[in-house]
DNA sequence: GGTAAAATCACCCAAAAGTATGAGTGATAA
DNA sequence: TTATCACTCATACTTTTGGGTGATTTTACC
C-alpha cells in the first residue's frame, strides 16, 4: 500500500529520473563512439640490454680435451651459462631432464665442482665458455 | 678399619701394580716420543688456475643505482657470481640463511630474472660485477 | 665383429634454491 | 610525527638441482 502511493505521488519524478538516466547513458554511448577513432599513439621505451656476447669466442679445445670434456658436456654447461634451467636446455637440445643432469653430474665431476654456479665460474676461468 | 687393613694386606701386591703402571706409561710415552720422525711429507702437484678476475674492476654505480639494487644485495649477487650457495654467502655476511634467500629473491626480482644463473649472466651484461 | 667411449634415459632420494607472506628494527626524509 | 626504506629473520611451501645407480643405444675405431 504504501509503496504504491509513493509510486504514485512521485510518478512524474520517477519518470523524469528514468528519462535523465536513459539519455546520460546514451549521450556516454555517444561520446565512447565518436571518440573511437581518436586513437593515440602511447610510446613506451623499453630498455633492452644486449648480450655482449664474445663475438669470436673460441673455447679452448686443449683444455676441453684435457679435463675430457665432451661436445654434449660443453652444450650443456654452455647453455647453463647463459641462465637456462635443465628443463630449458632439454628442451633446447631435443633430450629428456633426466639426460641433461647427467651430462651435468659428469662436467662437474670432470670440473671438479660440486655446484653449477662453479662450474660456470672455472668455465669461464679456463677458457671453455666465453 | 676394613680399608686399612685392606690396604696393609696387599701393600705388596699395590706396590707392584703402580709400579707396573707407572713403566707402562713409560713405555707407551717413549713410543711415542721415538715414532714421532716416522712422519712421511709427500709432496702433491695441484694445478691452480688463476681467477683472471678484472684486475681494476669497478660496478657501474650508475646502473645500480638504476636498477635500484642496494649494497646488500650487491654482495650477495657477487658472491653468487664466485659460485658460493646461499649458506655459504650466509656464512661469510653473518647473515641467516632465510635473509640470504630475500636478498636473492628481492635482488631477481629487480634485475628481472629468475635464476641466479641469469643474475650472474645479467650482472656481468650491465657491469655490476666482474 | 668386437670394443670402448659417448650419449641416452629412468628411478629414487636428498639438498639447495626459490616463492610468498609477515614482521620487527633503525635510520632518515617529509 | 608519520612515512619510507634497507636490512634482518621466520615459517611454510614448491621447484630445481644434484647424487647415486643402472641400463640401453649409438658412434667410432681397431
Amino acid at each position: 500500500m504504501e509503496y504504491k502511493f509513493v509510486i504514485i505521488d512521485h510518478a512524474l519524478e520517477i519518470y523524469v529520473g528514468a528519462i535523465a538516466l536513459i539519455f546520460t547513458i546514451l549521450g556516454i554511448w555517444l561520446a565512447l563512439k565518436l571518440n573511437k577513432p581518436k586513437l593515440q599513439t602511447v610510446l613506451v621505451e623499453k630498455e633492452i640490454y644486449i648480450q655482449k656476447q664474445e663475438p669470436g669466442f673460441v673455447p679452448d679445445d686443449a683444455m676441453l680435451l684435457k679435463m675430457g670434456i665432451s661436445k654434449r658436456e660443453w652444450e650443456v654447461l654452455s647453455l647453463m651459462s647463459q641462465g637456462f634451467s635443465n628443463q630449458e636446455i632439454a628442451n633446447q637440445l631435443f633430450l629428456s631432464l633426466n639426460t641433461v643432469k647427467t651430462h651435468g653430474s659428469n662436467l662437474f665431476f670432470k670440473l671438479e665442482v660440486k655446484r653449477r654456479t662453479q662450474a660456470i665460474e672455472k668455465g669461464k676461468r679456463l677458457g671453455l665458455i666465453g
